[in-house]
DNA sequence: CTAATCACCTGAAGGC
DNA sequence: TGCCTTCAGGTGATTA
């Protein structure tokens, strides 16, 4: 479910709550929701600071960090009084402080916290973050003329850019009008700026709007987001282009479900 | 290198 | 009501 502007809203509020606190001790209930690459203790380390890398958050303690990827249907969700929390489903990993705690809850398990003491390596496959200062248009360009992969597939992997997923794709690049298909490297000059505005005013957009709620999508105070009341084309097939009038239209491409207007978005150039 | 498919999981929704 | 299929904010491995 969440991409980076929900991963950025839940950073900023973990931010607002957990910074100093000392974790007691971390239980995982399912067990591969935990991958613990450290010998170091995670009991009694202070959290330092929050961070976050393309849809990865991390949570920096005195010796080592947290890693999370909410993948699908993740959640952080802080509880300040442990008798306001209800254990009862979908809780795959308690990391207690001394005061309050936080819940992973994950009905579909493929999130996972992993304990890791070298950042760097561990992020070391994943490309600049989409809202990084230092990831320039120039950058994202270079990247563009030399992938032969379809502008959608470039998006969705996350070796290019980070942070980009389904939703924000599709409705970057009806903004850009840009058909899901067109190989990236044929993408003229006009519209690979084009294409950098956008993603990024999108994602500042969602980040404003505390990022998108479908189904699962929630902060670490359990609030849903407000984006998905501004959706252009991502679950708006069948109905009318708010540019054209045409029909969106939703198929199967690169994997995914992919939203686009068959005629503001062209193939090719 | 790129693309497609499966695998990992569970629940919701639609068709019959 | 109930069964079966398909689909879902993701990504990594494997196979063409």
């Amino acid at each position: 479910m969440p991409e980076l502007p929900e991963v950025e809203t839940v950073a900023r509020e973990l931010k607002k709550t957990i910074i100093g606190k000392t974790i007691n001790y971390i239980e995982p209930i399912w067990i591969k929701s935990f991958e613990n690459n450290s010998d170091l203790n995670v009991s009694e380390q202070k959290v330092i600071s929050i961070d976050r890398r393309g849809k990865y958050l991390i949570i920096c303690l005195e010796k080592s960090y947290l890693v999370v990827h909410l993948r699908m249907t993740g959640q952080l969700l802080y509880f300040d009084n442990e008798k306001e929390t209800n254990l009862d489903d979908y809780i795959r990993v308690i990391i207690k402080f001394h005061y309050g705690m936080l819940l992973f809850k994950d009905v579909r398990k493929f999130g996972r916290i992993y304990h890791v003491e070298n950042i760097k390596s561990f992020l070391s496959h994943i490309g600049p973050d989409a809202l990084d200062e230092n990831f320039t248009e120039k950058c994202f360009a270079n990247k563009l003329q030399s992938s032969k992969m379809s502008i959608k597939a470039f998006l969705l992997s996350q070796k290019f850019v980070s942070g980009m997923g389904n939703i924000y794709t599709d409705e970057v690049l009806f903004l850009s009008k840009v058909h899901p298909s067109t190989i990236a490297a044929n993408i003229p000059k006009k519209r690979r700026k084009n294409l950098f505005i956008n993603m990024q005013s999108v994602l500042k957009n969602s980040v404003q709007n505390m990022g998108s709620t479908i189904s699962d999508y929630r902060d670490p105070a359990g609030k849903k987001g407000k984006n998905q009341y501004y959706f252009n084309v991502y679950g708006r097939d069948g109905m009318a282009c708010k540019v054209c009038e045409s029909n969106i239209v939703k198929m199967k491409f690169a994997g995914r479900g992919t939203h686009y207007c068959p005629k503001c978005q062209i193939v090719n150039y």
